[in-house]
DNA sequence: GGCGGAGGTCGATGGAGTCCATGGTGAAGA
DNA sequence: TCTTCACCATGGACTCCATCGACCTCCGCC
């Protein structure tokens, strides 16, 4: 992990589907030294993958809302991740310090889905209750942080 | 926008470095066809681009936290969102309804660089006050909502 | 029925991905 | 200081992919 493999997970970042004969060029290496420490890296566990982004909104996907879950005293914390875990919605979970246990990113078409889908959690064994902020905007999402290291 | 497209998107939301050649396979088209369907989602702007998701730890970013912020009554937005673009700790942002007008998620390195990030933020013009929570742990995040459509 | 456009396949070619042998560099130990 | 070892970049070779142009097919429309 040098100052070179930085500079390559910064440029994947960028740009996932750069090939390995452009990521060569902006280091400095040839392609198939990029090619080794790339797969390194992925090996390694330090790229975990590469993904599209997409714009929701163009599919179905318009409404963004952030869900915060209070735990029952007495709830199975594993088996309130597996109910949340199979709801596609539920994009992102974070475990959180504090009064709320999870805190949730959840991605719907329309405010009666988020309904139905707060809905769904609250029914969800383990969950007290939850409090819904839903996101009028999105200014930006999954920015990636130059200079890394 | 039909039913091959979203699966194309669905295989680029599971790994972004897919070949044509792979992504025609697995959608029973051309290469040349894929290639073209691609650039014509890229165009758009349904693929908004193509990221690597890493593990922050491994980059010295373990320290992820969600950042509520609630506005002066006199700020103007735009410098608000002006100063937050500029801090790179600050990875997603979006503009709320309630009472915290914007809700940040930030990823630092350490508690100590938590701290100094809200008191910048605390200190940016327009902003009243923050409310901090910090994740303990990433359950998921960023993961691809299958059967899109 | 003929026309035109959107979107597909096929074939060719230049370039990229990837394997392999080679050689250079730095660290540890005699 | 010299030897050895491990690691890694290089350059060549071969395969596969990206990408362009030509043509084909289906459909809606005049």
């Amino acid at each position: 992990m040098d100052s070179i493999d930085l500079r390559l997970i910064e440029l994947l970042r960028e740009n996932a589907r750069s090939s390995y004969a452009e990521l060569a060029r902006q280091v400095g290496l040839s392609a198939p030294a990029v090619h080794e420490r790339v797969g390194k890296l992925e090996a390694a566990g330090t790229i975990r993958g590469y993904r599209a982004e997409v714009d929701y909104e163009a599919l179905g996907l318009g409404v963004t809302a952030l869900i915060g879950i209070i735990e029952d005293s007495g709830a199975d914390t594993d088996d309130v991740l597996t109910a949340l875990r199979a709801m596609p919605e539920v994009e992102s979970c974070y475990f959180m310090a504090g009064v709320e246990s999870y805190q949730l990113t959840v991605r719907v078409g329309t405010i009666a889905e988020l309904e139905q889908l707060i809905v769904r959690v609250n029914r969800t064994p383990g969950v007290a209750s939850t409090r819904t902020a839903i996101a009028l905007s999105t200014k930006w999402e999954n920015r990636p942080q130059p200079h890394l290291g």
